[in-house]
DNA sequence: ACCTATTGATAAGC
DNA sequence: TGCTTATCAATAGGT
Protein backbone atom coordinates (compact mmCIF):
# COMPACT_ATOMS: atom_id res chain seq x y z
CA UNK A 1 0.00 0.00 0.00
CA UNK A 2 3.07 2.37 -0.40
CA UNK A 3 4.25 3.47 -3.02
CA UNK A 4 5.23 0.34 -5.07
CA UNK A 5 3.74 -3.11 -3.69
CA UNK A 6 6.32 -5.14 -2.00
CA UNK A 7 6.68 -8.76 -1.04
CA UNK A 8 5.66 -9.90 2.01
CA UNK A 9 9.05 -11.94 2.43
CA UNK A 10 12.36 -11.38 5.11
CA UNK A 11 13.67 -7.94 4.59
CA UNK A 12 17.93 -7.78 4.74
CA UNK A 13 18.62 -4.85 4.00
CA UNK A 14 18.86 -3.78 7.96
CA UNK A 15 17.97 0.21 7.73
CA UNK A 16 14.85 -0.55 5.67
CA UNK A 17 13.99 -3.41 8.44
CA UNK A 18 14.43 -1.15 11.09
CA UNK A 19 11.98 1.77 9.36
CA UNK A 20 9.68 -0.99 7.99
CA UNK A 21 8.75 -2.95 11.28
CA UNK A 22 8.74 0.79 13.43
CA UNK A 23 5.70 1.70 10.72
CA UNK A 24 3.92 -1.76 10.99
CA UNK A 25 4.81 -1.99 14.83
CA UNK A 26 2.94 1.41 15.23
CA UNK A 27 -0.42 0.24 12.49
CA UNK A 28 -0.17 -2.57 14.02
CA UNK A 29 -0.58 -0.90 17.57
CA UNK A 30 -3.55 1.48 16.17
CA UNK A 31 -5.63 -1.40 14.71
CA UNK A 32 -5.42 -2.93 18.04
CA UNK A 33 -6.04 0.09 19.53
CA UNK A 34 -9.16 0.58 17.26
CA UNK A 35 -10.49 -2.71 17.88
CA UNK A 36 -10.51 -2.73 21.54
CA UNK A 37 -12.62 0.97 21.39
CA UNK A 38 -14.69 -0.01 18.72
CA UNK A 39 -15.73 -3.77 20.18
CA UNK A 40 -14.30 -3.42 23.77
CA UNK A 41 -12.59 -6.64 23.45
CA UNK A 42 -9.39 -7.39 25.47
CA UNK A 43 -6.28 -7.33 23.48
CA UNK A 44 -2.39 -7.97 24.53
CA UNK A 45 0.13 -7.90 22.02
CA UNK A 46 3.90 -8.98 22.96
CA UNK A 47 6.64 -7.85 20.20
CA UNK A 48 10.08 -8.41 19.93
CA UNK A 49 11.71 -6.25 17.50
CA UNK A 50 14.58 -7.94 15.14
CA UNK A 51 16.40 -6.32 17.84
CA UNK A 52 15.04 -8.28 20.53
CA UNK A 53 13.32 -4.93 21.43
CA UNK A 54 9.59 -5.70 23.32
CA UNK A 55 6.72 -3.55 22.65
CA UNK A 56 3.77 -4.62 24.46
CA UNK A 57 0.07 -3.27 23.78
CA UNK A 58 -2.13 -4.18 26.44
CA UNK A 59 -5.47 -3.23 27.40
CA UNK A 60 -7.19 -3.17 29.87
CA UNK A 61 -3.12 -4.60 30.44
CA UNK A 62 -1.21 -7.16 29.00
CA UNK A 63 -1.30 -8.75 32.09
CA UNK A 64 -4.23 -9.55 32.47
CA UNK A 65 -4.90 -10.65 29.13
CA UNK A 66 -2.41 -12.91 29.45
CA UNK A 67 -3.30 -14.17 33.08
CA UNK A 68 -6.92 -14.72 31.53
CA UNK A 69 -5.24 -16.53 28.65
CA UNK A 70 -2.99 -18.68 30.74
CA UNK A 71 -6.23 -19.08 33.12
CA UNK A 72 -8.01 -20.18 30.40
CA UNK A 73 -5.00 -22.98 29.47
CA UNK A 74 -5.16 -24.06 32.58
CA UNK A 75 -8.90 -24.25 33.68
CA UNK A 76 -9.12 -26.49 30.27
CA UNK A 77 -6.24 -28.83 31.29
CA UNK A 78 -7.33 -29.36 34.98
CA UNK A 79 -11.23 -28.20 35.35
CA UNK A 80 -12.52 -28.86 32.02
CA UNK A 81 -14.85 -26.13 33.02
CA UNK A 82 -17.82 -26.59 31.83
CA UNK A 83 -18.19 -28.67 28.86
CA UNK A 84 -17.37 -27.61 25.23
CA UNK A 85 -14.18 -25.64 26.12
CA UNK A 86 -12.75 -23.40 23.50
CA UNK A 87 -10.95 -24.41 20.58
CA UNK A 88 -8.14 -26.88 22.52
CA UNK A 89 -4.67 -25.76 21.64
CA UNK A 90 -2.94 -26.24 18.50
CA UNK A 91 -0.48 -25.58 16.06
CA UNK A 92 1.78 -27.13 13.05
CA UNK A 93 1.38 -30.38 15.20
CA UNK A 94 -2.26 -30.76 14.68
CA UNK A 95 -4.64 -31.61 17.34
CA UNK A 96 -3.52 -32.13 20.72
CA UNK A 97 -6.66 -31.96 22.36
CA UNK A 98 -7.11 -32.05 25.58
CA UNK A 99 -9.88 -34.08 27.72
CA UNK A 100 -13.06 -31.68 27.33
CA UNK A 101 -12.22 -30.40 23.86
CA UNK A 102 -14.48 -31.71 21.14
CA UNK A 103 -14.95 -28.37 19.37
CA UNK A 104 -14.27 -29.03 15.76
CA UNK A 105 -17.47 -31.68 15.72
CA UNK A 106 -19.44 -31.06 18.75
CA UNK A 107 -19.65 -26.95 18.68
CA UNK A 108 -20.02 -27.26 15.04
CA UNK A 109 -23.33 -29.64 15.28
CA UNK A 110 -24.51 -27.33 18.60
CA UNK A 111 -24.49 -24.15 16.71
CA UNK A 112 -25.43 -24.25 13.64
CA UNK A 113 -24.17 -20.44 13.29
CA UNK A 114 -21.14 -20.71 12.75
CA UNK A 115 -21.05 -22.82 9.78
CA UNK A 116 -18.83 -20.86 6.97
CA UNK A 117 -17.07 -17.80 8.30
CA UNK A 118 -15.53 -16.58 11.37
CA UNK A 119 -15.78 -18.51 14.25
CA UNK A 120 -16.33 -15.49 16.45
CA UNK A 121 -19.37 -14.43 14.68
CA UNK A 122 -21.57 -15.77 17.74
CA UNK A 123 -22.01 -14.37 20.91
CA UNK A 124 -22.05 -16.00 24.16
CA UNK A 125 -22.32 -12.69 26.02
CA UNK A 126 -25.96 -13.61 27.06
CA UNK A 127 -24.38 -17.09 28.73
CA UNK A 128 -27.20 -19.21 27.72
CA UNK A 129 -29.75 -16.62 26.15
CA UNK A 130 -29.55 -18.28 23.19
CA UNK A 131 -29.72 -21.43 24.61
CA UNK A 132 -27.50 -23.46 22.02
CA UNK A 133 -24.79 -20.88 21.97
CA UNK A 134 -21.15 -22.24 23.36
CA UNK A 135 -21.01 -21.22 26.92
CA UNK A 136 -18.43 -18.92 28.21
CA UNK A 137 -15.75 -19.74 30.27
CA UNK A 138 -15.80 -17.57 33.13
CA UNK A 139 -18.69 -15.46 34.54
CA UNK A 140 -17.33 -12.29 33.44
CA UNK A 141 -18.96 -10.89 30.26
CA UNK A 142 -16.69 -8.60 29.37
CA UNK A 143 -19.27 -6.39 27.73
CA UNK A 144 -21.13 -5.89 30.99
CA UNK A 145 -18.92 -6.29 33.74
CA UNK A 146 -14.94 -5.41 32.28
CA UNK A 147 -16.28 -3.39 29.42
CA UNK A 148 -18.19 -1.21 31.58
CA UNK A 149 -15.68 -1.61 34.47
CA UNK A 150 -12.76 -0.23 31.93
CA UNK A 151 -14.19 2.48 30.28
CA UNK A 152 -16.10 3.81 33.41
CA UNK A 153 -12.68 3.81 34.43
CA UNK A 154 -11.41 6.28 31.81
CA UNK A 155 -14.58 8.02 30.93
CA UNK A 156 -14.43 11.23 28.95
CA UNK A 157 -10.52 10.87 29.12
CA UNK A 158 -10.29 7.74 26.68
CA UNK A 159 -11.86 10.17 24.02
CA UNK A 160 -9.31 10.11 21.67
CA UNK A 161 -6.42 8.35 20.82
CA UNK A 162 -4.36 9.81 18.24
CA UNK A 163 -1.17 8.13 16.57
CA UNK A 164 0.90 11.53 17.34
CA UNK A 165 0.47 10.23 21.00
CA UNK A 166 2.60 7.16 20.16
CA UNK A 167 4.85 8.99 18.69
CA UNK A 168 5.23 11.40 21.36
CA UNK A 169 6.15 8.32 23.87
CA UNK A 170 8.69 7.35 21.60
CA UNK A 171 10.38 10.59 21.99
CA UNK A 172 10.58 10.31 25.65
CA UNK A 173 12.29 7.02 24.96
CA UNK A 174 9.76 5.13 27.20
CA UNK A 175 10.01 2.50 23.97
CA UNK A 176 6.51 1.52 24.60
CA UNK A 177 6.94 -1.39 27.06
CA UNK A 178 3.56 -1.37 28.83
CA UNK A 179 2.20 -3.95 30.61
CA UNK A 180 -0.57 -1.46 32.11
CA UNK A 181 -3.34 -0.05 29.73
CA UNK A 182 -2.35 0.97 27.40
CA UNK A 183 -5.22 3.18 26.30
CA UNK A 184 -5.12 4.30 29.45
CA UNK A 185 -0.95 5.59 29.10
CA UNK A 186 -2.65 7.44 26.13
CA UNK A 187 -4.70 8.90 27.30
CA UNK A 188 -2.66 10.21 30.40
CA UNK A 189 -0.08 11.52 27.33
CA UNK A 190 -3.24 13.39 25.86
CA UNK A 191 -4.30 14.75 29.08
CA UNK A 192 -1.32 16.33 29.82
CA UNK A 193 -0.71 17.61 26.39
CA UNK A 194 -3.48 18.03 25.22
CA UNK A 195 -2.89 15.99 21.84
CA UNK A 196 -5.93 17.50 19.29
CA UNK A 197 -8.60 15.06 19.19
CA UNK A 198 -8.87 14.74 15.22
CA UNK A 199 -11.68 12.89 14.16
CA UNK A 200 -11.93 10.05 17.22
CA UNK A 201 -15.04 10.44 18.86
CA UNK A 202 -15.53 8.74 22.85
CA UNK A 203 -14.31 5.14 22.83
CA UNK A 204 -17.05 4.64 25.26
CA UNK B 1 -11.69 3.04 5.08
CA UNK B 2 -15.24 1.39 4.29
CA UNK B 3 -17.67 2.97 2.14
CA UNK B 4 -18.12 5.68 4.84
CA UNK B 5 -16.17 6.88 7.56
CA UNK B 6 -17.39 6.02 11.32
CA UNK B 7 -16.30 6.60 14.65
CA UNK B 8 -13.63 4.77 16.58
CA UNK B 9 -16.42 3.96 19.76
CA UNK B 10 -18.24 1.41 21.48
CA UNK B 11 -19.97 -0.13 18.74
CA UNK B 12 -23.54 -0.75 20.54
CA UNK B 13 -25.42 -3.27 17.32
CA UNK B 14 -24.76 -6.36 18.63
CA UNK B 15 -24.70 -7.46 15.07
CA UNK B 16 -22.24 -5.27 13.60
CA UNK B 17 -20.40 -5.63 16.44
CA UNK B 18 -19.93 -9.39 15.57
CA UNK B 19 -19.13 -8.60 11.85
CA UNK B 20 -16.49 -5.26 12.81
CA UNK B 21 -14.77 -7.57 15.06
CA UNK B 22 -14.72 -10.44 12.94
CA UNK B 23 -13.22 -8.53 9.96
CA UNK B 24 -10.81 -6.37 12.31
CA UNK B 25 -9.51 -9.01 14.32
CA UNK B 26 -8.35 -10.54 10.81
CA UNK B 27 -6.84 -8.00 9.47
CA UNK B 28 -4.92 -7.40 12.84
CA UNK B 29 -3.51 -11.10 12.38
CA UNK B 30 -2.89 -10.66 8.86
CA UNK B 31 -1.20 -7.17 9.81
CA UNK B 32 1.24 -9.34 12.48
CA UNK B 33 1.38 -12.16 9.79
CA UNK B 34 3.13 -9.95 7.57
CA UNK B 35 5.37 -8.26 10.20
CA UNK B 36 6.33 -11.69 11.04
CA UNK B 37 7.95 -12.30 7.62
CA UNK B 38 9.21 -9.09 6.83
CA UNK B 39 11.05 -8.37 10.11
CA UNK B 40 11.21 -12.01 11.45
CA UNK B 41 9.90 -10.25 14.59
CA UNK B 42 8.58 -12.33 17.10
CA UNK B 43 4.62 -11.72 18.03
CA UNK B 44 2.20 -13.14 20.04
CA UNK B 45 -1.32 -11.41 20.24
CA UNK B 46 -3.87 -12.40 22.99
CA UNK B 47 -7.28 -11.38 21.93
CA UNK B 48 -10.95 -12.23 24.01
CA UNK B 49 -14.15 -10.83 21.71
CA UNK B 50 -16.74 -9.29 23.17
CA UNK B 51 -18.19 -12.54 23.25
CA UNK B 52 -14.97 -13.44 25.70
CA UNK B 53 -14.07 -16.33 23.07
CA UNK B 54 -10.12 -16.56 23.12
CA UNK B 55 -8.28 -15.41 19.48
CA UNK B 56 -4.75 -16.50 19.87
CA UNK B 57 -1.71 -15.35 17.12
CA UNK B 58 1.72 -16.59 17.63
CA UNK B 59 4.49 -16.44 16.23
CA UNK B 60 7.30 -18.65 16.60
CA UNK B 61 3.88 -19.82 19.25
CA UNK B 62 2.26 -17.75 21.41
CA UNK B 63 3.37 -19.44 24.18
CA UNK B 64 7.24 -18.60 23.33
CA UNK B 65 6.74 -15.13 23.02
CA UNK B 66 4.57 -15.08 26.11
CA UNK B 67 7.20 -16.77 28.16
CA UNK B 68 9.80 -14.17 27.00
CA UNK B 69 7.83 -11.67 27.72
CA UNK B 70 7.25 -12.80 31.03
CA UNK B 71 10.98 -14.18 31.73
CA UNK B 72 12.24 -10.62 30.70
CA UNK B 73 9.68 -9.38 33.38
CA UNK B 74 11.36 -11.55 35.67
CA UNK B 75 14.76 -11.38 34.97
CA UNK B 76 14.20 -7.89 35.34
CA UNK B 77 13.09 -7.80 38.81
CA UNK B 78 15.27 -10.37 39.68
CA UNK B 79 18.38 -10.47 38.10
CA UNK B 80 18.58 -7.22 36.69
CA UNK B 81 20.27 -8.64 34.04
CA UNK B 82 22.88 -6.33 32.17
CA UNK B 83 22.76 -3.18 33.22
CA UNK B 84 20.48 -1.01 30.58
CA UNK B 85 17.33 -3.16 30.88
CA UNK B 86 14.68 -2.41 28.20
CA UNK B 87 12.16 -0.20 29.46
CA UNK B 88 10.78 -0.53 32.63
CA UNK B 89 7.43 -2.12 32.68
CA UNK B 90 4.84 1.46 32.85
CA UNK B 91 1.44 2.10 32.74
CA UNK B 92 -0.81 4.95 33.76
CA UNK B 93 1.04 5.28 36.87
CA UNK B 94 3.78 6.79 35.40
CA UNK B 95 7.16 5.15 35.97
CA UNK B 96 8.24 1.97 37.92
CA UNK B 97 11.62 1.62 37.38
CA UNK B 98 12.87 -1.53 39.22
CA UNK B 99 16.50 -1.41 40.23
CA UNK B 100 18.47 -1.80 36.79
CA UNK B 101 16.16 0.30 34.85
CA UNK B 102 17.55 3.69 33.83
CA UNK B 103 16.89 3.40 30.33
CA UNK B 104 14.85 7.27 29.88
CA UNK B 105 18.01 8.86 30.44
CA UNK B 106 20.75 6.27 30.60
CA UNK B 107 20.19 4.73 27.59
CA UNK B 108 19.72 8.28 25.74
CA UNK B 109 23.17 9.10 26.63
CA UNK B 110 24.87 5.95 25.85
CA UNK B 111 23.04 5.83 22.57
CA UNK B 112 22.89 8.87 20.81
CA UNK B 113 20.48 7.39 18.02
CA UNK B 114 17.61 6.74 19.70
CA UNK B 115 17.02 10.52 21.02
CA UNK B 116 13.75 11.25 19.08
CA UNK B 117 11.65 8.48 17.00
CA UNK B 118 10.85 4.68 17.31
CA UNK B 119 12.73 3.18 20.25
CA UNK B 120 13.23 0.03 18.22
CA UNK B 121 15.32 1.80 15.60
CA UNK B 122 18.32 0.89 17.13
CA UNK B 123 19.91 -2.79 16.54
CA UNK B 124 21.58 -4.71 19.40
CA UNK B 125 22.03 -7.92 17.06
CA UNK B 126 25.44 -6.99 16.80
CA UNK B 127 25.49 -7.43 20.69
CA UNK B 128 28.51 -4.84 20.93
CA UNK B 129 29.31 -4.94 17.47
CA UNK B 130 28.68 -1.35 16.66
CA UNK B 131 29.69 -0.79 20.65
CA UNK B 132 27.51 1.90 22.32
CA UNK B 133 24.38 0.28 21.14
CA UNK B 134 22.10 -1.34 23.74
CA UNK B 135 22.76 -4.42 25.12
CA UNK B 136 20.72 -7.45 24.25
CA UNK B 137 18.89 -8.89 27.74
CA UNK B 138 19.12 -12.32 26.18
CA UNK B 139 22.17 -14.57 24.27
CA UNK B 140 19.55 -14.90 21.59
CA UNK B 141 19.85 -12.61 18.53
CA UNK B 142 16.75 -12.89 16.59
CA UNK B 143 18.31 -12.75 13.47
CA UNK B 144 20.76 -15.08 13.92
CA UNK B 145 19.76 -17.91 16.43
CA UNK B 146 15.80 -17.53 16.64
CA UNK B 147 15.18 -16.04 13.14
CA UNK B 148 17.63 -18.78 11.15
CA UNK B 149 16.19 -21.29 13.80
CA UNK B 150 12.40 -20.70 13.24
CA UNK B 151 12.72 -20.04 9.48
CA UNK B 152 14.90 -22.86 8.92
CA UNK B 153 12.23 -24.74 10.51
CA UNK B 154 9.57 -23.94 7.93
CA UNK B 155 11.61 -23.49 4.82
CA UNK B 156 9.48 -23.06 1.32
CA UNK B 157 6.94 -24.24 3.32
CA UNK B 158 6.10 -20.92 4.92
CA UNK B 159 5.83 -19.62 1.25
CA UNK B 160 2.95 -18.01 1.38
CA UNK B 161 0.12 -16.90 3.63
CA UNK B 162 -3.15 -16.31 2.12
CA UNK B 163 -5.99 -15.11 3.82
CA UNK B 164 -8.07 -17.53 2.28
CA UNK B 165 -6.21 -20.36 4.46
CA UNK B 166 -7.82 -18.53 7.61
CA UNK B 167 -11.58 -18.26 6.28
CA UNK B 168 -11.00 -22.19 5.84
CA UNK B 169 -9.63 -22.75 9.83
CA UNK B 170 -12.72 -21.15 10.40
CA UNK B 171 -14.98 -22.94 8.55
CA UNK B 172 -13.45 -25.94 10.00
CA UNK B 173 -14.56 -24.16 13.76
CA UNK B 174 -11.04 -24.73 14.84
CA UNK B 175 -11.81 -21.11 16.54
CA UNK B 176 -7.95 -19.60 15.87
CA UNK B 177 -6.93 -21.06 19.29
CA UNK B 178 -3.47 -21.49 18.65
CA UNK B 179 -1.01 -21.00 20.86
CA UNK B 180 1.81 -22.89 18.47
CA UNK B 181 2.82 -21.29 15.50
CA UNK B 182 0.47 -19.26 13.86
CA UNK B 183 2.48 -19.31 10.85
CA UNK B 184 3.08 -22.67 10.80
CA UNK B 185 -0.64 -23.44 11.00
CA UNK B 186 -1.21 -21.52 7.89
CA UNK B 187 1.08 -23.11 6.11
CA UNK B 188 0.29 -26.66 7.28
CA UNK B 189 -3.09 -26.14 5.97
CA UNK B 190 -1.28 -24.66 2.63
CA UNK B 191 0.22 -27.75 2.15
CA UNK B 192 -2.39 -29.96 2.62
CA UNK B 193 -5.10 -28.15 0.40
CA UNK B 194 -2.86 -26.58 -2.15
CA UNK B 195 -3.63 -23.00 -1.93
CA UNK B 196 -3.22 -20.03 -4.56
CA UNK B 197 -0.50 -18.44 -3.47
CA UNK B 198 -1.13 -14.93 -4.94
CA UNK B 199 1.92 -12.59 -4.32
CA UNK B 200 3.53 -13.34 -1.37
CA UNK B 201 6.60 -14.63 -2.01
CA UNK B 202 9.16 -16.62 0.61
CA UNK B 203 8.55 -15.22 4.06
CA UNK B 204 12.22 -16.66 4.49
C1' DA C 1 -20.28 -14.75 3.17
C1' DC C 2 -19.08 -11.86 -0.97
C1' DC C 3 -18.75 -7.14 -3.52
C1' DT C 4 -17.60 -2.53 -4.29
C1' DA C 5 -16.87 2.25 -3.00
C1' DT C 6 -13.92 4.68 0.12
C1' DT C 7 -10.94 5.63 3.63
C1' DG C 8 -6.70 4.12 5.72
C1' DA C 9 -2.04 2.32 5.93
C1' DT C 10 2.34 2.68 4.11
C1' DA C 11 6.73 2.43 0.48
C1' DA C 12 9.42 5.91 -1.28
C1' DG C 13 11.39 10.08 -1.28
C1' DC C 14 12.74 14.58 1.52
C1' DT D 1 13.93 9.95 12.04
C1' DG D 2 9.61 12.61 10.99
C1' DC D 3 6.87 14.48 7.15
C1' DT D 4 4.67 14.20 2.46
C1' DT D 5 2.81 11.94 -1.49
C1' DA D 6 1.47 8.29 -4.52
C1' DT D 7 -0.55 3.74 -4.21
C1' DC D 8 -2.10 -0.44 -2.56
C1' DA D 9 -4.87 -2.56 1.05
C1' DA D 10 -8.40 -2.92 4.69
C1' DT D 11 -13.01 -2.49 5.40
C1' DA D 12 -18.20 -0.15 5.93
C1' DG D 13 -22.32 -0.93 3.73
C1' DG D 14 -25.15 -3.41 1.24
C1' DT D 15 -26.51 -7.94 -1.14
Amino acid sequence: MGKRKIDIKKINNKNYLKATFSKRRKGLFRKATDLCCLSGAQIAIITFSPGNKPFIFGHPSAETVIDRFLGEQASCTTDGDDDEGIGPVEGEDGHEDLEASHDEEDIGSVDAEDSHGDSEAHQEDEAGGDGEKVSVWWDEPIDENLGLHELKKYKGLLECLKENVASKLDERNKREFYTKDYLAMLNSEIGSTSTTCQERDLCD
